[in-house]
DNA sequence: CGAGCCTGTAACAGGTTGTAACAAGAACGC
DNA sequence: GCGTTCTTGTTACAACCTGTTACAGGCTCG
């Protein structure tokens, strides 16, 4: 999976079009569904990562839709709405939405709230993952996450620990995609609720991504794939393929 | 394909600056204008593509400027303006307007109409969306945007810091125009940053000029690419080639 | 020629990142 | 249990990035 598939749902043709143009031109893939007909329709076409679901739906409502949704599938959801009272949004946690945004929002803040959902949905949808896909191949590098194994294009093996593992996971689900210390660190404990106190990660990734970079980088000192992006976090600068078993 | 230049045209100043601002970290490049003698100004000054024209000018009407503009340019006009009666869009429409918004707009509305009229025009969209990778070449130079790999003309490494990166790229995107360095700050925030304190840039676009010369200039102290216009800022005087990655 | 700007740049400061070294566990064989 | 080895977080320091400041020199205009 290289590209996060995203369901816009709006009623409103002007809106909608301007998300998913957005979304897609900052790298999902982003489709657009404006009542509940449709969105059963793109669900079952394929695979659908995140739904950006607008409150305000004509007919339908979007918070019933969102239970519906919630209950019958497991679908990571970010309610969208005009109204931004404190009520709406409790509402909106409370039929299980992941994350809730106000309209008209910033567009960074949007992409940082899909791309947090995402994340935090990537360590169960990777486990899930885990089970369709045998191999990813990324610049020549190929990673059998079944036998756990990871082979260079010379075809020497490298020895992975476990962490330095689910390092190299989260970016392979996240290719080109900047991801923070906070997502990153987030999407290695798999733990869970546990310690969520936030900034208590130091420096344990930027010594990760070393060790990572030391095994995987040719040239560790000036990284190609994983690169960093001051300020933010790092990057997987790679194109990734998978195959499915 | 190089940043879309517009010229925001409003008589006030705060309703101005704060356009362009936004504008600006939308990844445009905004200039400002309060006249129909600075619309000229800026037009002779360098390429513009696309007018926000408010109807509402101190002395001149926003509508005759976009009628004299229609005639004798032919670039797109987007009008704006605090009265929505419709007397009012259907008159900016019959004297050329490409599109017409009312004051006060949703910023994701404008960004829409901006980007819909620059598609239409065939230009450019924005610099922020801007994800092809290209490789350029000038002087003998090549960048390559993908490997982020600056080459001399001998076949030598250069790096480049990010903020040198990015000011490398401002200036491909616009050769042989001279660039205010407000608009090269703009540029710059787009790739990152953020803290923008509006005109509070002091030195610091000097000081990077000053660096990435020092890496790319043969002679840094007479500098034949990055040449300095007095009063007015810096201009890439070079051919730039760019092919597709 | 001088005054007033504008520009180039060295030096500095504050922040961010890379990484070696250390320490505390965890895993494992004996 | 005990020692060895591997893993991983913490720490400290160095290197790097970048904006600010100060100063020197150049330019323009009278």
């Amino acid at each position: 999976m290289s590209i996060s598939r995203l369901l816009v749902v709006d009623d409103d043709d002007e809106m909608r079009d301007m998300m998913t143009e957005y979304l897609r031109k900052q790298g999902f893939m982003a489709l657009g569904a404006a009542s509940l007909a449709e969105i059963e329709a793109a669900m079952a076409a394929g695979r659908i990562d995140l739904i950006l679901l607008d409150v305000m739906l004509g007919d339908e409502s979007g918070l019933e839709i969102c239970a519906t949704l919630r209950r019958d599938q497991d679908v990571p959801i970010i309610m969208v709405s005009a109204l931004s009272a404190d009520h709406q949004r409790m509402a909106g946690y409370e039929v299980g939405a992941d994350d809730y945004i106000a309209k008209p929002f910033n567009p960074d803040l949007l992409l940082a709230r899909v791309r947090a959902v995402l994340a935090r949905a990537g360590r169960s949808a990777s486990l899930a993952y885990r089970r369709r896909t045998r191999t990813f191949r990324f610049n020549g590098w190929r990673y059998d996450a079944k036998r756990n194994e990871v082979l260079s294009p010379d075809g020497y093996q490298v020895a992975l620990s476990r962490r330095e593992t689910a390092l190299l996971q989260a970016f392979l689900a996240n290719p080109h995609i900047p991801l923070t210390r906070e997502e990153i660190a987030a999407a290695l404990d798999v733990t869970g609720e546990g310690d969520h106190n936030d900034e208590a990660h130091g420096r344990a990734i930027d010594v990760l991504v070393g060790r990572l970079r030391s095994k995987i980088e040719a040239a560790p000192k000036d990284p190609r794939m994983l690169r960093t992006e001051r300020g933010v976090g790092y990057v997987f600068a790679a194109d990734v393929t998978s195959e499915d078993a």
